[in-house]
DNA sequence: CGCATTCCCTGGGTGC
DNA sequence: TGCACCCAGGGAATGC
């Protein structure tokens, strides 16, 4: 499930390996992922438009066209291929861009929860309508831990839901979620209202910290790209908790456990993460 | 208004 | 081997 550092990745990989095509024409095999307008409308938009430039905001990616944004969400397990015309199409490929390259960008995704918007650009991509409710993105040089420290003042929830909420600070995900507050010694059900500004400093530094690591790690673990263009990064490798349910705590040797928290699996060590 | 629950989806895993 | 069932989860919609 892509999150912050793998979003990342894909936009570094598609930057890197597309450039600045130009969209000949597309076609959707799946109509509901098209979230902005009907697939006539879409494909209308897209066709013709060349990629300028590539953005990110929290889990979304951006591509800057000529004349309009073509915003996508990858949720669950959205994919992007860049493959040859002549390769067969697979039953989970939802929309196909053929490129001046010759080349086609594949949109493959199993569970089809992703989503595609597109805009056109008479205002900056942050004030679009898709962004309404995501808050600044993790990297965003404007997001302070004041902010954030402000931002959980009255609020019922817990540290977990807190961070997994993407009005605020957007990127972080399930997994993330979990190794944060792993690195803040905290248990994830802490009330989020109970702790301090200096709490807030640490959480900024160490989401930034532990998300900057995943980006590196999922940088150098990409597979080639000839055939797929498939996010396989190594980050699982330095997971402290997240998916090791029973399995011994790095720090204390005490079994990890998962409980729920607000209907998301969430994993802890019950002896390193207290709650205050 | 705010918090909780349901829904969207499919493949993989489990139990019989 | 097959079949029924359950689970994973980001975010929007709906319910209380």
């Amino acid at each position: 499930m892509p999150e912050l550092p793998e979003v990342e990745t894909v936009l570094r990989t598609l930057e890197k390996q597309l450039q600045h095509p130009q969209i000949k024409n597309a076609r959707v095999y799946y109509d509901k992922v098209i979230a902005t307008s009907d697939v006539e409308t879409f494909i209308s938009q897209v066709k013709e438009e060349q990629i300028i430039d590539y953005h990110r905001i929290g889990k979304y990616l951006i591509f800057e066209c000529t004349n309009i944004y073509l915003i996508v969400h990858l949720r669950m397990e959205g994919k992007f291929y860049i493959q040859e015309k002549e390769e067969p199409l697979n039953k989970h490929i939802h929309v196909v861009f053929d490129l001046d390259n010759g080349k086609q960008l594949r949109y493959h995704d199993t569970r089809k929860f992703g989503r595609m918007y597109v805009y056109d650009k008479s205002i900056p991509y942050s004030m679009l309508e898709v962004f309404k409710n995501v808050g600044y993105d993790v990297f965003d040089e404007n997001l302070d831990s004041m902010y954030l420290y402000k931002q959980s003042r009255n609020k019922s929830v817990t540290l977990k839901q807190f961070l997994l909420d993407q009005r605020y600070m957007a990127g972080v995900g399930n997994i993330y979620a979990d190794e944060i507050c792993f690195a803040l010694s905290l248990h994830p059900k802490t009330k989020v209202s109970h702790l301090s500004k200096k709490d807030f400093e640490k959480l900024l530094f160490e989401t930034r910290r532990i998300l900057s690591e995943a980006i590196q790690e999922g940088g150098t673990t990409i597979r080639s790209y000839t055939s797929s263009l498939k996010v396989d990064g190594r980050f699982q490798l330095k997971l402290k908790v997240h998916n090791k349910k029973e399995e011994l705590c790095s720090v204390c040797n005490t079994p990890i456990e998962k409980i729920f928290i607000g209907g998301r699996g969430t994993y802890f060590c019950r002896s390193c993460q207290k709650k205050k």
